[in-house]
DNA sequence: GGTATAAATGGAGGCCGTCTCCGTTTAAAT
DNA sequence: ATTTAAACGGAGACGGCCTCCATTTATACC
């Protein structure tokens, strides 16, 4: 008994696991950015040097590499709410969050399917992913709240499902301007009515 | 030569041609609304009663036949807003077609694709139903201009293009209540800064 | 170094979609 | 009744997602 004292008890990852791993997010997170993501997944396996069996090993389901995929993004789009929540006036952290966030979908045609689970509701794919994203946003509304910017009644989940139609723009030639109109509405519609104008 | 001055040159469609494809039509709808637009069309035929051929040769592809049955739910939603453009103040009746629009999503599950395309960009599948739903829309939003309640410069495919996001909602439990509630924001956002109030 | 072992690999094949092709059936014109 | 072309329908091609398992290979322990 009492192996389990010892500190590398558990062994870890072979290294060629490691490296295909890493690999086939790479190629997933490219292929999917140039093709959509109808991209077929025998497809990546061959342009990341695998078989399809290896990224079925790693990636049970096409739904969990593309939320692998996904993962990195939520991430970088954490931290850019908590930054901007220190050098912004909450309404405008808000408002320039919600830019990033498009700006995010533009580069990269991801994060539509992430967006549609966690507004949908049950699916717990994405889920740590969406509880990111949730968690940035209700944290930028209760700022721009508590600041008395914006309407007191506003559930951040309502922000997500807004963002979540300007993410179904995606695909227009200059929909980035519809994009930025349309935060620029939504900032507008939920400003409170006395606010300082705008 | 000279037949053509025959007023009945052209052979009309079969009559089992026209009812198979009226059974068709009913059959995708009703099965589109059960099960989304995931339904398989060879079962849509087998229910129909006619042979996975017979449906082919009537809608040449699947989008083909979405468009024909979205056809029908976008001619109800033009005529809503012409009834309400008649009877609400201009403001209202924006409010009031958009709900209408999302208790259609509501219903059947249909339009999410419609929608998408309209907003998108280059895709001519559904070119006429979204025809249909951009001209509507943009009455109704003229109409609110003309009458100073909502900002000049906005864009009446914006609004679709928010809609749709209304329209991504549509997964989950008591998604209306939130549906609402971001038609309400649209409409805040969109109306003219020193206008009447709210 | 050599060997045992379990993790990792990869591709053949199952399943289920969309869509095509063509021999057969059938409504309609004569 | 006969002719004719439109309409029918289902077998099967093709291409996705995903499973299974014989083979390969990194690592642990002599």
């Amino acid at each position: 008994m009492a192996q389990e004292a010892k500190p590398k008890a558990v062994r870890g990852p072979r290294i060629d696991a490691r490296r295909n791993r890493q690999r086939l997010l790479e190629t997933a997170k490219a292929t999917f950015a140039e093709k959509g993501e109808a991209a077929g997944l025998e497809e990546i396996a061959r342009l990341a040097g695998v078989g399809i069996g290896t990224l079925y090993r790693h990636f049970p389901t096409r739904d969990a590499l593309v939320e692998a995929v996904y993962r990195n993004e939520t991430q970088q789009l954490a931290e850019a709410a908590a930054e901007l929540a220190t050098t912004h006036a909450p309404v405008e952290a808000l408002r320039a969050w919600m830019r990033i966030f498009v700006d995010h979908i533009a580069t990269k045609q991801l994060m539509a399917g992430v967006l549609g689970s966690i507004v949908g509701d049950c699916s717990d794919l994405y889920a740590d992913a969406g509880t990111q994203i949730k968690t940035a946003m209700a944290m930028l509304v209760d700022r721009a709240v508590a600041n008395g910017d914006i309407r007191l009644d506003l559930d951040p989940l309502d922000m997500l499902r807004a963002l979540a139609g300007v993410a179904s723009v995606s695909a227009g030639p200059n929909w980035e301007a519809s994009a930025k109109r349309l935060v620029d509405i939504l900032i507008a519609g939920v400003r409170t009515p006395g606010g300082e104008g705008q």
